[in-house]
DNA sequence: AAATGATACGTGTATATACACGTGTCCATA
DNA sequence: TATGGACACGTGTATATACACGTATCATTT
């Protein structure tokens, strides 16, 4: 068997497949959310203000493995809708954002399409190989070194 | 153990999660692609019509799991740089696309890179789990229903 | 030949994502 | 106290992604 040649063929490419594969769990993602009115993304910014709040931009970046600029724009979505706001806070520099009553309660009406979800892709997929998925993410993000690895 | 609390944590959340793994993956990718001037999602449209081109927008959107719209604009960008060339079809309807030399050229040029990456992340996180996420793409395309599915 | 369903395409709009760059503020130390 | 590094932020720019819509062409069936 020609497995070196396999290896080639332009469908292997290991960050393809899982850029497929976000592709297509997003859209699972934000068509069970829908009646919500929520993106998939838009829920877990907005989840884990709400957990974890109130939170500045960079705090929530790291949090999320996002980029920090990324979430300035994100975040401004979340605020025009009035389901995250901008708390005073004594260090000018910084915007520490929390969770308002709106936003409480549109966590609560996703929250039901979201475990659905969550225990349909258990069942249909498997735990384990979900969990492995968080795992994989770990690893991927210690090896993307991208922060300026420190000089020493 | 309170497992039912875990599965609830906002970072439990099997999209979130994907996508987490996506942007890192993305970013070793197109570190690596860098030399060759390519992102990981440009050398994988041109890797794919180099190797079973010529194709019209449709076909490489199925061939890719993409949406067809999206690479409308994907591949405008290739064609603007030269890397793919646009070949006049019997049916006027569709565009068909084939590489040109300087495309040829420059997936030659990133091939080595890819191949690199490839075998690093094989060696540092295992054939069998990146395999898992070809597979894992594959069930998640056919569980994000999206085609309208027939009503019969 | 006319009608119709399927096929192929592009655009407007909106979101997500990151990088390069520049600004202002805090804090520790010279 | 002055200053330089660390920290927090926002914008410009570019790409990736999808959905809703509308248009043109093909092919098949009246």
């Amino acid at each position: 068997m020609p497995r070196q040649k396999d290896a080639q063929k332009p469908g292997a490419c290991f960050c393809v497949n899982v850029r497929r594969a976000a592709r297509a769990i997003t859209k699972i993602y934000d068509q069970a959310l829908e009646p919500s009115g929520l993106k998939v993304t838009q829920y877990s910014m907005l989840k884990n203000i709400d957990a974890y709040g109130p939170l500045n931009t960079s705090a929530l970046a790291k949090l999320l493995s996002l980029d920090r600029t990324t979430l300035v724009r994100n975040l401004k979505l979340l605020e025009s809708a009035g389901l995250i706001e901008n708390r005073t806070s004594p260090d000018p520099r910084e915007r520490q954002f929390i969770i308002t009553e709106h936003g409480r309660q549109t966590v609560a009406h996703a929250m039901p399409f979201w475990k659905h979800t969550q225990r349909r892709l258990s069942q249909q997929i498997g735990t384990d190989n979900l969990a492995l998925i968080g795992h994989l993410a770990s690893v991927l993000e210690g090896l993307a070194t991208g922060q300026d690895e420190p000089i020493a």
